[in-house]
DNA sequence: TGATTTTATGCAAACTTTTGCATAGAATTG
DNA sequence: CAATTCTATGCAAAAGTTTGCATAAAATCA
């Protein structure tokens, strides 16, 4: 790779004026302009971007972490957060974690020296590094899962939605609700079945609960088995609010498989759709959160902190309603 | 952060002997450095990965460029590349280009001076720059299409998949199978449309073939459109063949919504599965490659030539077979 | 014990940029 | 026309590492 040297050396003039030219950072000589834009392209310059980002501080990257990436709604994020990210020229690293919190902590501890900030839906195991990181430099946003109040972060509205979603299944008929919950420590889980319980105490409901720990993010297998859990519970079962999508895709295949009506005897819903909800056989009802604008958000407020090097922008945490789409799952 | 710098003088040494101490690159002293942890850990050091990079023009970075990430089979890939990756110590950065060959191009030319290397499903239109890239430091592997002979590739048989495919359709007598096309310009499809062909002529079958243009990458709406077109073409249509889970998910949403069977009336298979097709309601039967495998073996084939800098290793195109899953759609 | 090797450390260059300072000539001002 | 401003360029420092060379002390060898 030639370096800024060599065009200085064919062009013959400094390397400083090859910067500047190239850069057009201060006024360089048309003549002398044009001897180095030969020589950059007779040599093929392409500049290091390492060597600049040394210099400079800035890193031009940012990075998105996410517990999955693979048919979920942190798929449809990252995409949008990329999309968003290249307009202001940044390049964007998408990292999974398993929900590993051990691989999450590996990767913070690498990315806090390599980018200029993090957009993280954490296990939320790892809030003393985030904290750490937060404030030394490297900019964190929380995305989706506010798991630390003392950094910044865009959610939705878990709580509510768990209410609505389970107040249309009463509006209805149905009876006899259950829910597949995921891991407490999550946080928009863990409101959830809050909003659940709320309802199903207020409409004097019982209350059908299938954990669904032990897997990384609740997927295909977790509803696929929990449906089974919660039918088993009562038998009566006629709902289910699944964490999301492809949670919900999971019982649908179950109750197929049992020989059960969807939405005929059961009804799902999930929490959280994404793109693969409409395009089911049996279109999934979802509550929508508006993932574009969320990714969008969550990245200009990390943005915002970035380039306010310095004074540090006051704490935010944004709020997106989510809608219920009802489609064929109802 | 605290710098080598400032390590060195909390523990009364020189940064060399920091910087040895911290790689075990020489030996140095059992007091010394216990100094200069008890200074790294008070001061919470961390290397500056960045300047390390610049020193020993090793990045520990490699990209993944694809069309696309969501509900395809590349999402699985970038998983596993990651996986692998994080292995040998490398991050992996994730590059959407939405199958537009100017993004591509300008995150091609970002990253040659970032990355180490890049594994790429390319849109074929960049391949003079891919080849420049792959010859100027920054090995450069094609994974899943191979658009250009002289450079390293990782790909299936999709000429016989299709081949294949087509034939099992046959013998489960099937006569008026199409094929949802895709991008003439995109290797694999191109395969995969002479494969159909070719059975079609031995077997003296009718040739239906709806192009799927227009779209970046084939997904739900193209299959959902193109069954349509191929109903149109032939009536009497009994099989179809599609790119993707994803376009045979839309195939079977839009023979679901005119009212014919699948597979009673219409048989499906996709051409290349992924993580979906076995989820859905109508579990999709399709050709599976081995995508863990394929994802590993691009990785490595990249790091040894990143790690074999000069002398090149040479060109190498491995080929996985695909193979066939029988699932509901048929 | 004198010669040689090994251990432990520091100095300074290098990687590729950007940029503040300095300088010299050209252009502008009053 | 003298004083000032502007243009164009070079020098050298800086960013945070790693590493070859040099050196001195300690350990090993014969």
């Amino acid at each position: 790779m030639a370096t800024l040297k060599d065009v200085a050396k064919l062009a013959h003039c400094d390397i400083s004026t090859v910067s500047r030219a190239l850069n057009n950072s201060a006024p360089v000589h048309p003549e002398t302009r044009a001897r180095i834009m030969a020589a950059v392209k007779e040599l093929g310059y392409k500049p290091n971007l390492i060597a600049k980002s040394l210099k400079m501080g800035r890193r031009n990257l940012v990075a998105f972490i996410s517990p999955t990436i693979r048919l979920n709604i942190f798929s449809d994020l990252s995409v949008e957060i990329q999309r968003e990210a290249r307009k202001y020229g940044y390049q964007t690293l998408i990292i999974n974690t398993k929900a590993d919190a051990v691989v999450e902590a590996k990767a913070l501890n690498e990315l806090r020296s390599i980018a200029d900030g993090i957009i993280i839906a954490s296990t939320g195991q790892n809030n003393r590094l985030l904290r750490d990181i937060d404030g030394d430099g490297c900019a964190v946003i929380q995305l989706i899962r506010k798991q630390d109040e003392n950094i910044s972060s865009v959610i939705s509205n878990y709580y509510d939605s768990a209410k609505e979603a389970a107040r249309f299944l009463y509006k209805k008929g149905c009876r006899h609700i259950g829910i597949l919950h995921g891991n407490e420590n999550v946080k928009p889980c863990a409101e959830r079945l809050r909003g659940y319980r709320k309802v199903a105490r207020e409409l004097h409901l019982p209350e059908i609960v299938a954990g669904t720990d032990g897997f990384d993010v609740p997927g295909f297998t977790s509803g696929f088995d929990g449906v089974k859990r919660l039918l088993a519970e009562d038998p009566a079962l006629d709902a289910v609010l699944a964490e999301t999508d492809l949670q919900g895709l999971g019982a649908l295949r179950a109750l197929k498989e049992l020989g059960i009506a969807c939405p005929g005897q059961v009804r799902i819903i999930s929490l959280t759709g994404f793109s693969l909800g409409p395009m089911l056989e049996t279109a999934m009802t979802s509550m929508e959160m508006p993932s574009p604008e969320m990714g969008r958000a969550a990245l200009r407020l990390l943005l915002d902190r970035v380039e306010a090097k310095g004074k540090k922008p006051p704490l935010q945490h944004v709020v997106f309603n989510a809608s219920l789409t009802e489609r064929e799952t109802t």
